[in-house]
DNA sequence: AGATAACCTAACGTTAACGTCAACTTAATC
DNA sequence: GATTAAGTTGACGTTAACGTTAGGTTATCT
């Protein structure tokens, strides 16, 4: 049902017992709603990035802040600025990278170039 | 002694056991060397990003070109190119993200104001 | 109603990436 | 020359993030 994600079942449940997703319970089943879609997408996202269950749970919080009262409230911005720094200084760190590897290819696919001609020669 | 990148011994040994990083022998002590320490923190930088140590060692491959042949050769740049569009789909992912939790935390400083405002009027 | 398919729980297994501990050399210091 | 200090090799322990298997329930189809 709710594999058009690319999960298994099993880690959806797993997610579950780790409060990343509530899916409601009919009985014994159990149906994922929007807001579960909504959270596993970001889950997805947030692993790709290196981010642990744990940062992402934390993360997800924010996005439901209206149930919070004042301290934790706090707390919970001043984290997530916290995180924000992180993120951004992370893609700055990625478009260096991705700099760094192009030159790396153009460089690669000169050599590559070289090598052929002298294959050429040599027949 | 390589400590200056805040990581153990154990997991220098560990990189080295993984064939990341190949750190001269005299005798039994091991020398870290120039190229070490760059391989080091390529690593380091690799695993933010949510590499894991497999993907790290082929893309540290292709620092590390000159030393092969034709074929192989083809094929580490075909492998790179396909790393190079993930990583560049995974910035455009991270800018979306950002933006995103920039547009939450403005709201949610929004939300705290008017918490603020009700502490005051109920005093 | 029996079979089959889809779901469930519970519990143990697995892999990556190290941590930790014991027992041993080697180098440096008092 | 005895004692730290610092490095070395196993080997087993640990945590996160699931996979896998066994055994049981529920809905559906024929």
């Amino acid at each position: 049902m709710c594999e058009e994600f690319n999960v298994t079942p099993r880690t959806l449940r797993f997610y579950e017992a780790k409060e990343l997703i509530f899916p409601v319970r009919t009985g014994q089943r159990r149906s994922y709603t929007h807001q579960d879609r909504g959270r596993l997408k970001l889950i997805l996202q947030g692993k790709r990035f290196g981010f642990s269950l744990e940062d992402i749970r934390q993360l997800l919080n924010l996005y439901n802040l209206g149930d919070q009262r004042y301290t934790q409230y706090l707390q919970t911005i001043e984290k997530s600025k916290e995180r924000l720094k992180a993120m951004i200084s992370q893609k700055d760190e990625l478009s260096e990278a991705i700099e760094d590897l192009k030159a790396h290819l153009i460089q690669g696919e000169h050599e590559l170039k070289k090598l052929k001609q002298k294959r050429i020669l040599e027949t």
